[in-house]
DNA sequence: TGCATACTTTGACAACCGTCAATATACAAC
DNA sequence: GTTGTATATTGACGGTTGTCAAAGTATGCA
């Protein structure tokens, strides 16, 4: 008879389980704010802008829509938690939030 | 009259112009395919299975969709370059193509 | 109060998407 | 050939999406 050493069971890292329905459900929606062309080039204006911003006026003509389409198109990155918005006046100045694609970097690098 | 050092007129980097249209067009395609809660754990489950790759069969119970639907899923990955499929008999092995989130890395850290 | 500007919401339309049952295809073994 | 297993395709269904014109809301100014 011989003891042989056995590592307690434990676990696996979270990484290195499968992703999980609330997981999946929680990163779709990023996903999705990104999956239209228009919102792709939206949101890189919106982050080449900096801290500073850009305001929505300045978003209509560089992307060739009209401005009720590229006002649905900001709301679907701000619900998704990409962008936020401030208000100057009648101006709204649009931001990236940062660290917001944290999700994603994470899912890729799982 | 003095002359000044001035540097040549010369473009940006890529990465600092906006995003082209055609550039969008490329990368929308690969964040609406894992736009789905559904995919994207399946997609997770194929990357888990590394080289080797795994079972089609394998991925229906734990998903909990049909067969067809599962079938179709794969089929949006593989159209997007995201996952590749081996036969093996009558079963297809999938894995997952390396470096296929590269374009999206480079969006993220863009 | 009235008007102008910036933006949002509504409503409509065609196109697309996720899902499944049913059917079809591909392959292996007999 | 036939039979069985694994996977793909088809067709249909309700639901969602991108788009714009039209109408509504909000803010500033005279």
């Amino acid at each position: 008879m011989y003891y042989v050493y056995m590592p307690a069971a434990r676990p696996l890292p979270l990484s290195r389980r499968p992703l999980t329905n609330q997981q999946s459900a929680a990163l779709a929606p990023v996903f999705a704010a990104l999956s239209d062309p228009v919102r792709l080039r939206l949101f890189d204006l919106v982050r080449r802008a900096g801290s500073t911003g850009v305001c929505s006026c300045d978003l209509t003509a560089p992307l060739e829509r009209s401005q009720p389409t590229i006002s649905h198109h900001l709301k679907v990155l701000r619900d998704a938690g990409l962008v936020q918005a401030r208000r100057e006046g009648t101006w709204q100045w649009y931001s990236v939030v940062e660290e917001s694609l944290s999700s994603v970097q994470a899912f890729i690098l799982r």
